[in-house]
DNA sequence: CTCGCACTTCAAGTAGACTTGAAGTCAAGC
DNA sequence: GCTTGACTTCAAGTCTACTTGAAGTGCGAG
């Protein structure tokens, strides 16, 4: 297969914008393509690999992380980077989440609090 | 009292830079204070509002959200106002932690996957 | 041949809550 | 009188992942 579709069919095919495109490629993360008369031509497994860069992308992995995991090597080292990758990603989500919590119960038990004013709250008394 | 802290005062007694103090002033969360030639002279009361305001910030609520309420005059409205507040950011919170758990469960599911290359990765194949 | 569209580059804008830097002022201590 | 340190203002930088805008190019259709 050649290089044949153009930046508007990828983008079309990947639900992202061209102007994403362009800036992945500039970002490191997207591998210059070829160009015909000065337009970009992109080989059809472009679009598998911004599949998977928007798949890390969704689950929170930062554009410098996925560049790492895009030039490890493949088979095992790419692997065991992705496996560091998402044990980080479970560690910040697990403290996020129990943050996320702790704010959820303080919301709830301030929501209905019966200070007179806002300042002299009982919730703000243990804030200094 | 008197207005007598200083803004090295109340940024020690807070927890704040004093940049971010004078932000506050200039988002219109805190108000003007007094000054002694030039310098920012503060009521001990500032740090009490100050308490209130990191409060609210570490809870997610958006600077804009804690001028509403700093304005909303004290008494019922305000309790009201915090009312709604507080169950819209817990609605907030709700999606967000599911939206967490869900990227864990992914994560958890996707650590150990046996595929050889990425591009093949059978979790890729839902993405499109 | 001209229209219009998709493409090109490069710079700048967006959101939010600050922080940082430059240049200058003020009062106290030595 | 000079240094020091905390203060002042105002503009610009930070972080991330893009988007938007301006100005220009290439090509197919009519």
């Amino acid at each position: 297969m050649k290089a044949t579709l153009s930046i508007g069919d990828v983008a079309a095919a990947t639900g992202l914008h061209a102007s994403a495109i362009r800036y992945y490629e500039d970002a490191g993360i997207l591998p210059k393509p070829d160009r015909v008369s000065g337009k970009r031509r992109y080989h059809p497994d472009t679009i598998d690999r911004l599949v998977l860069i928007r798949f890390c992308s969704r689950l929170g992995m930062r554009l410098t992380d996925i560049r790492g995991l895009l030039a490890t090597p493949r088979g095992t080292r790419a692997k065991e980077y992705w496996r560091r990758l998402v044990d980080g990603k479970l560690d910040e989500l697990a403290g996020l989440i129990n943050a996320a919590r702790g704010v959820e119960r303080i919301l709830r038990e301030s929501r209905d609090c019966d200070c007179v004013t806002l300042e002299s709250c009982a919730f703000l008394r243990d804030e200094r």
